[in-house]
DNA sequence: CCCATATAGTACGATATTGCACTAAAGAGG
DNA sequence: CCTCTTTAGTGCAATATCGTACTATATGGG
């Protein structure tokens, strides 16, 4: 019998907060003191879409407002993980580029966790969760659109 | 060919946090100005699991530090929608009740919610996203076994 | 019963998130 | 060019999150 209750709406977001706490949760710590997720997703942002964007692209590209991307790209490089740089083509704007301590930290952070989700690829069959990865691809694509 | 690569994991994660961001939103969009997610999950767990609970029960249910839970609670209980009494039977405990103030805004909060999710369903087939949810209750299930 | 330990809650400080307001630079229309 | 509007970034204030330390109460071994 098909579904047709938009509660089952309500109860996948359930399902989805509670694991992104958890894997939030895994992720932060296997990150240095201080850095949290956020950090994180910048810095494999950079190495994914290439560095050298601007602020305000990845604020977009995070959806969060610019002050909260200015407020943790000063945590990065107050690290040493990346260098802000003025924008030869733009004096409004600047240019986030990776250093070397950001790329290896990066690195450091998805091996320790490829040797955490191996441990969990015991107890959870691969091929079941692979099976989901396009509905979700697909939902997060619906839902992306339909914030106007 | 089996999936056996862990990094599934991390597609995976990547898409839920990015849908734990959106269906956020959506729902702080429907709450009063001042109150924010952490507050209607309160509200709706005391709904469903009995209120009456301590702040220490919440906080482990929800896994947040007993002190965010703390403040989480002051917000509603400010706002007229929890109350807080003294537990009886332990001296060092409290209990949380919900107001009818309480109980009209979770209920309102969700009939609004249900608009937003009927007009999603329009989009996205529903029986799609029913199929995922055994096997995102089950990845929450090991998830939270695992962290000891 | 007494005391050592554990537990529930909170105060406080450090950091995070975000809205508002401001500055500087760019772009658009005349 | 000159002005009006838009855009990128940041300072600031309000609130949120969470670790540490503290208080009060409970519990368990003697």
């Amino acid at each position: 019998m098909p579904d047709t209750n938009p509660a089952v709406f309500f109860e996948i977001f359930t399902e989805i907060g509670i694991i992104e706490q958890l894997s939030r949760a895994s992720l932060e710590a296997r990150l240095p003191d201080g850095l949290i997720a956020p950090h994180f997703a910048v810095l494999n942002h950079l190495v994914r879409v290439h560095d050298g964007r601007a602020p305000i692209e990845m604020a977009r590209a995070f959806q969060v407002p610019k002050t909260s991307m200015t407020h943790t790209l000063k945590g990065l490089e107050k690290r040493g993980l990346v260098e802000m740089r003025p924008n030869a083509e733009d004096g409004r704007s600047k240019r986030v580029w990776l250093t070397e301590a950001g790329r290896a930290l990066r690195a450091q952070t998805i091996a320790a966790l490829g040797a955490d989700f191996a441990k969990m690829t015991a107890e959870f069959d691969l091929d079941r969760l692979a099976s989901i990865r396009p509905i979700l691809r697909d939902l997060r694509i619906m839902m992306d659109a339909a914030r106007n």
